[in-house]
RNA sequence: GGCCCGUUGGUCAAGUGGUUAAGACACCGCCCUUUCACGGCGGUAACAUGGGUUCGAAUCCCGUACGGGUCACCA
């Protein structure tokens, strides 16, 4: 056994600086239990003025997705997730990706099955999953007790083989996590996993140990998942004799009490998110307060702050749901927080889709919208009366809170026509007096005025803006001629 | 079923032996108002359960119930 190799190995390890790395396989698909795991990942790294690496787990040749990758490099970016290593940045201990890999992997099987920590196993691999007995995977697999010679002859004849972790018979096994504290378990209910498959891969349960060692990795944040294999991980440590990490178990964001966040269920992944109309930074946000608590009062952070402020002291032990009406009270909060002039640019796309009169000026909507939308998707419908004046009934026009009825809106609306088709400058300042002026004429309240114009001009009852600045968007004349087809309607 | 873990309002949560048990979302009401929103004010609503320990338990211990995870040549 080439031991310079190892040494050489070990002396690529960085040491002395807090090390975290998000390590996806390539399914295609960002949920947002995955997102807030790569979120916390790189707020420990941050926060510490750590390394943040990427890494990719795509042992399981069998699931390989085309252009998953992408997935996750888009997402982080997105995000501002930015990472130090990773396999499209290079770094000093890589490959990154887990099936460059490979040789690594087997020098420290053969490693390991050296020091007694693991055994090759000859057994054919059952037809179906019930075949295989309980004692079978845990103790007492008769390939354990093969003699090395024995164990060595029949794999240089050629016999397949996979490479088994060997387990304690008795005792316990004892690990610490920063959020669920000291957990120990009886090693008689641990399985002699597969270490190395007959491909020659690594299973997670190998590889995830080998590349955090080589890595450097000081703090292995996953899913809880894992938190019933991580004495299994702890004895691989032990077995080579290496440090343990700090590990960070995260409970998953569920999307109801009995069941994860899952893509089958139809829950929204990032990319769904976005594509619904949330802001990256308040699905970021909203993500990073879902099963973490700062302890304070604030509920708006930036990533920046995020990064100052984050512990792992916060993070909850239990599963949290998912709530897609506070991720879109944060998305209004974050949709009126933004510049006027980014809103017009992110809005932009969502008003054409129902704007394509070409007398409206579109940026005349933008303030209108801002600081009612929840989500950018909403706002097309919200402005679908400005092309065409939709077939309303007359009802709209009785409203108990402005004291309107059908025979007061028409009243209203023959003496607004009249002034407003006197105004020569048509801009929101002059409509405003126009009216305002009427309503003090007439001794009525603004709102027996307004609310037949802005019916009559919107025909529906629920408008971004009020009646003047409807009026004003449309223009005189086409405000005029709404006007008629309410008074029209009204008449008859 | 074995092993591990969890349980504060509908949801996210603060809370680490002494609090009138925060706050946010949602919901309801009022105010503002040119509709809807925004904003402001107020309200309904919680420590799963039974035993301990203690002068005193949401906080500590044990049981019960309920829930989650895991038991793959998947990660």
């Amino acid at each position: 056994m080439d031991m310079k190799w190892f040494e050489d190995m070990e002396a690529r390890i960085p040491r002395g600086e807090v090390r975290t790395r998000f390590a996806p396989s390539p399914t295609g698909y960002m949920h947002v239990g995955n997102l807030r795991t790569a979120l916390y990942t790189y707020l420990i790294a941050r926060k510490n003025n750590g390394k943040f690496i990427l890494r990719i787990e795509d042992t399981d040749q069998g699931r390989l997705v085309e252009g998953a990758t992408d997935v996750i490099y888009k997402t982080l970016a997105d995000c501002g997730l930015t990472h130090d290593e990773g396999p499209d940045i290079g770094g000093p201990v890589g490959p990154y990706i887990q099936t460059e890999r490979r040789e690594i992997y087997g020098k420290y099987a053969e490693l390991l099955l050296e020091k007694g920590g693991a055994y090759r196993c000859f057994c054919q691999k059952p037809e179906n999953e019930e075949q295989e007995s309980e004692a079978f995977k845990k103790h007492d697999n008769p390939c354990a007790h093969l003699t090395k010679e024995e164990s060595d002859a029949r794999a240089a004849a050629g016999e397949p083989f996979v490479i088994r972790q060997r387990i304690p018979h008795e005792g316990t096994t004892t690990f610490h996590d920063e959020i669920f504290g000291v957990i120990t378990v009886p090693n008689d209910t641990l399985d002699e996993n597969v270490l190395i498959k007959s491909d020659g891969l690594p299973t997670y349960n190998f590889a995830n140990v080998i590349d955090d060692h080589l890595m450097g990795i000081t703090h292995v944040v996953r899913g809880s998942e894992y938190l019933a294999s991580t004495p299994k991980y702890n004895l691989l440590y032990e077995a080579f004799g290496w440090e343990v990490p700090k590990y960070v178990h995260c409970s998953p964001v569920m999307r109801d009490h009995h069941n994860k966040m899952s893509k089958r269920h139809g829950d929204p992944s990032y990319e769904d998110l976005i594509a619904q109309g949330y802001l990256t930074d308040a699905v970021l946000n909203y993500v990073a307060l879902l099963g973490w608590s700062p302890g304070g009062e604030q509920e708006i952070y930036s990533l920046s702050e995020l990064c100052e402020v984050f512990d792992t002291a916060g993070i909850s032990k239990s599963p949290a749901i998912f709530d897609i009406e506070k991720l879109t009270y944060f998305n209004s909060e974050y949709i009126k927080a933004l510049p006027p002039e980014r809103f017009v640019e992110l809005s932009e796309p969502y008003i054409r889709q129902n704007i394509k009169n070409p007398a409206i000026n579109i940026s005349l909507f933008a303030p209108l919208l801002q600081p009612r939308t929840d989500k950018l998707t909403d706002i097309p419908e919200k402005i679908d009366f400005f092309d065409e004046l939709p077939d309303y009934g007359i009802e709209l026009y009785t409203n108990k809170k402005s004291k309107t009825d059908a025979a007061v809106s028409l009243e209203m609306l023959n003496k607004a026509l009249p002034v407003l088709e006197a105004i020569e400058n048509w801009n929101e300042e002059n409509i405003h007096s126009a009216l305002v002026s009427l309503a003090e004429t007439l001794g009525v309240k603004n709102a027996m005025l307004m609310w037949p114009v802005r019916i009559s001009v919107a025909g529906k009852t629920v408008t971004p803006g009020g009646a003047i600045e409807i009026c004003y968007i449309l223009g005189k004349e086409e405000t005029i001629r709404r006007m008629r087809v309410g008074i029209e309607k009204l008449s008859s």
